[in-house]
DNA sequence: CTAAGGGTTCCAGCGACTGGAAGGTCAAGA
DNA sequence: TCTTGACCTTCCAGTCGCTGGAACCCTTAG
């Protein structure tokens, strides 16, 4: 397989395919004339990391999770603690949102939203009083 | 006011507020030794934007807000265009993140999370059976 | 023979800083 | 006077996870 069709099976584009070989991810063979060649392994390793990603773990969150995923004496606890530790992450980032939400749409209510210049959105960020928090 | 004092009444590091003259938010004057010497319109200034970061909202949009806060004709409905702009972005992302934590507190739950190698979390991330969405 | 559509490498840029090196300046203390 | 240390300066490089582009090679079809 050349590297635009496992793009395209994957889902995941050719430069970032490349990149990931760059990091370590892969290690696609070559043939004579310099083209990598992808086993389906390979498309499977490509496949699981995207998924990995689009559920939002970084990089070296990928790779640990990479080699749980082939070492076959791992015990799935290993995984289940990346996995909750990602959640707690994810959560931290939901309420600093929320909070961040909540302030905005507090201060949108409050502002006229006409020709005239008094705004509280301003006021706030110039006054600094916290609506929130 | 030299750039320490800045720092520390904004609460922004020396390194950005060096950053922010960089690109253009600020323009303190020298005095003879080279140093930057910060008014306290300067320092108003470097506190709105750094409310405005914590608010969520990137250079490009802050710049925006500076420019409206800086005009005195200015009306409140572009502020609050921007601002309502920034909360759908913002629930953009809470969304994608709630998916995430769904998908994976569902996996976690799944996985027995013990020595043995059978692991819901990387099935599901190597064969990419969705679990929602 | 040429053109299109693969593939390759390498370098630079995104956003918003942050770290570090190498050096200038200033105030206090021995 | 000298030294120490804290502060300031500039500039360059790195962060993360790609992404774009240039310049080039390979293959196939017309």
């Amino acid at each position: 397989m050349n590297i635009g069709e496992v793009a395209e099976r994957s889902g995941i584009p050719t430069k970032t395919i490349r990149y990931y070989e760059d990091i370590g991810f892969l290690h696609p063979k070559r043939n004579e004339n310099g083209y990598r060649i992808f086993e389906e392994t390979e498309l499977h390793k490509l496949t699981f990391i995207g998924r990995a990603r689009s559920l939002g773990f970084n990089i070296e969150e990928c790779r640990a999770l990479l080699a749980l995923y082939e070492d076959k004496e791992r015990g799935s606890s290993d995984v289940k603690k990346i996995a909750q530790q990602h959640v707690k992450e994810i959560e931290a980032k939901i309420a600093d949102l929320i909070a961040m939400r909540d302030t905005l749409t507090h201060l949108i209510t409050a502002c006229a939203g006409d020709h005239r210049p008094d705004c509280p959105i301003l006021d706030n960020l110039s006054n600094g009083k916290r609506e929130q928090g």
